[in-house]
DNA sequence: GATATATCTTTACTCCACTAAAAAAATTAA
DNA sequence: TTAATTTTTTTAGTGGAGTAAAGATATATC
């Protein structure tokens, strides 16, 4: 049909051309799959609606998802690397006030989320996680928190050698714990279709500084 | 087929026949669904199957919680009562230590809530909720957690009359953001089948931990 | 006791996720 | 160019959630 030629100096080692069909039906059906749901919901999403979309059979879509909430978990799964990129960003330079970096992080991941899919869509995304949490698309979406988690204590190791968290803070306990609480409120968020992300902000700010109101009177001996 | 008999000294006001009819029929299809979920599972139970151990037809079952689901959040939605009660327990008498209270009351939730229904239909519930919480049923159990954020704040304010917590501690948004993290915690500890609740127990002791040590150093002027 | 009314059951149906297996098509290897 | 292999499509199905409406039956009302 069309003829291949070499690519000098294509960033992959280029394999097969069954390789080739095969990625660009993935990507196809992936995009088929996210126009979809954002279109019309997940439920009023039929599997021979985005088959046909995406120029494939439905059983294909079956041999490469497996299942309709497959799919769903792997089409989250492929936003991945954009996020903790831009996690990243802030972790070069995070805020040095410890509610604003909390803040930024968490609104960083919101408007992330909000721009990739609807609520509603990320509802069932939630939904799918945690009832398939032990499939092979579950494990790569819990992939996903284990990285943000660990992104959100590294903020906090630095504001702490900066000198704005003191010196017996648990900076690693403390970021698991609060990306913890940030992922509750995330799925606040998601859970009621006219909550703000203002509102949601403000949310969190009250949330860190009761924490850091928090200490315990130290029992007399 | 076998009379119904008068009942003297019932403890309710006791209404016409129709309804005392209803109310059996929604307990004999809660105590089927009940039992039929724990034994073989949400998906593998059928409205069918339900009906039959309740004997009622299956389009009664739909004409009175419309979906599979709204069964599913109703029947949770009716142990609230009980939990409340347990908690409300630990309200009256909390321990000294802030660690021990929190760590109490997100135990008996756990207990609770494993003596209930088994880890896989609990994983059900929670994804049920989380997308139909607008409905009927997605709001009655969305009540109950706001209720036990209340309860989790008391304790607080009752551990900070007792002079164990600093008095610029904020009791009421603590109390809030600690249910967020128990209940991030709580899905954590039903997504996995072999997480033991000690271990979650050490989590949630961790967590409050490092959070009681986070403290801000203010900024110079 | 007869009639009106509410409620449940039966029946017949649609829709869609998901599966198995045969048939068709395209790619690779010779 | 042909044969072997891989992969997709077609076809034909199952099963269960959910629905609409007619018919049966029991309760309430007079």
């Amino acid at each position: 049909m069309w003829h291949t030629g070499d690519q000098p100096n294509g960033p992959e080692p280029m394999s097969s051309l069954r390789e080739r069909q095969k990625s660009n039906r993935r990507r196809n059906i992936i995009q088929a799959a996210r126009d979809q749901f954002s279109m019309y919901g997940f439920d009023a999403t039929t599997i021979e609606m985005i088959a046909e979309r995406a120029e494939v059979s439905s059983v294909t879509i079956y041999n490469y998802y497996g299942t309709k909430t497959g799919l769903l978990l792997a089409l989250v799964a492929e936003s991945d690397t954009l996020l903790t990129e831009r996690i990243d960003a802030i972790l070069a330079d995070p805020p040095d006030d410890i509610v604003e970096a909390f803040a930024l992080f968490a609104a960083t991941i919101r408007d992330h989320a909000l721009s990739f899919l609807t609520k509603p869509v990320w509802r069932q995304t939630i939904a799918a996680s945690i009832i398939e949490g032990n499939s092979h698309f579950g494990r790569a979406y819990a992939r996903l928190d284990r990285e943000l988690a660990r992104q959100l204590s590294q903020i906090f190791v630095k504001l702490q050698r900066r000198g704005h968290l003191t010196p017996d803070t648990n900076v690693d306990v403390l970021g698991e714990s609060l990306f913890q609480l940030q992922n509750a409120r995330f799925i606040q968020f998601i859970s009621i279709d006219d909550l703000k992300s203002e509102t949601v902000d403000r949310y969190m700010r009250e949330d860190i500084a009761a924490i850091l109101s928090a200490s315990r009177v130290p029992a007399k001996t």
